[in-house]
DNA sequence: ACTTTCCAGTACTGGACGGTATCGTAGTGT
DNA sequence: ACACTACGATACCGTCCAGTACTGGAAAGT
């Protein structure tokens, strides 16, 4: 079966290397940077280190990645997952099932160490900045979808504003989580979110403020 | 009115030097490393454009501060800011003006650009978090005793907890200003404020769970 | 006026780093 | 079997950087 013609419309830059070097170069090299990131900081992580850790030549790295700069991005990729859990139960369960992965990720290596240094960088480089906001998103979106299907479902009033929901849940957490250095335990998350949604229920968080 | 004989003990190692050109020479470096944080990141400091901005001699930079890392520290002291309003005023006002003034603060420069650089350094760095820990402490202080003495004075349930209330109020500030790069307005504060204190009102923001 | 202290300027060392060039070799698809 | 491709190794270049040594001169205190 000759792939030569189909396109592969839905992988963009990598079915190309078929070749089982190339691959292996490039999960070492990816592997390394994210472990020297997550260990030095992003910003102290030079090729130099990459290739020691990796066992793969400095040649072979920028045969892959034309700079420096690409490379962090590439292994910065490697770090957005998109693993949302919704399977049935209550909107309370699935909320406080979603508070507690996002304060598990936050909270816990490699996200906790990498994070902040993804909010630095973000300040001042529109990629990062793009790349931040990936991270962020990914991980706000299901919650939000969550809060508006609760709205639309009746099981929320209707003029509930979900975004202030979702910020009122996920706010504190990130909150206590990257500023302090507090420990965010289920039994926080768990009072975080009764707490919110019973104010919600009593339509204390309206869209319109007065 | 000869001051000489105090030692003014809340000013540690400065009053040392009362020559004006130290003085002056010190004021410039830091006003310098400060400007250079904000605008190119802390870490790409470095003591050559520090020396170029200040017009300072290098030699003198380092006749100051043993190494560059003790004097972006020195810079970071300079930044420490304490100014906490509190005149007379209803409980309810007095949140809102910590609330936006601690919105402020982190929103805006410098503070917006360099408090990712801090978390991220805190990471790895223990004075980098001492640093850090004392910056985000001294903005929830106030907040945390206004909740403590309004539960005092009766107008909020004595079994409310001060600490859930104060992060759901700095916490989603801190989350839409630094993890989203959402405006934070007034609106949104005075939102806040008085969804946060109407659930504390009804007794839902407790200190036992169930 | 005199001594001391601080300064600017320059030049330097040693090292780390990003990135390139060359070359011989080993694994890969056909 | 063969051509090809990616590889490892090494050496190298230019740059930037932290930190030091030395100088002559200016400003401070007395």
């Amino acid at each position: 079966m000759p792939a030569a013609l189909a396109p592969e419309p839905t992988a963009p830059a990598q079915i190309l290397s078929r070749d089982p070097r190339t691959v292996r170069s490039r999960a070492a090299v990816l592997q390394a940077t994210v472990e020297l990131m997550v260990e030095r900081g992003v910003h102290t992580v030079s090729v130099d280190a990459i290739v020691e850790r990796s066992g793969v030549a400095k040649t072979t790295v920028y045969r892959h990645w034309p700079t420096r700069e690409a490379l962090v991005m590439a292994a910065w990729q490697t770090l957005v997952s998109t693993d949302d859990v919704d399977p049935s139960g209550t909107m309370h369960e699935q909320l406080r099932t979603l508070a507690l992965a996002f304060a598990t990720r936050i909270g816990t290596p490699p996200m906790s160490l990498l994070l902040p240094d993804l909010m630095a960088s973000s300040a001042r480089d529109p990629k990062m900045h793009a790349m931040y906001d990936e991270v962020v998103r990914s991980r706000r979106r299901p919650v939000m979808e969550t809060v508006q299907a609760g709205i639309a479902a009746g099981l929320l009033p209707p003029s509930t504003d979900a975004e202030l929901v979702c910020q009122l849940i996920l706010g504190p957490i990130a909150y206590a989580q990257l500023l302090r250095h507090a420990e965010v335990d289920t039994a926080f998350v768990e009072r975080l979110v009764t707490v919110v949604l019973e104010a919600a229920n009593q339509n204390m968080v309206r869209t319109t403020c007065d």
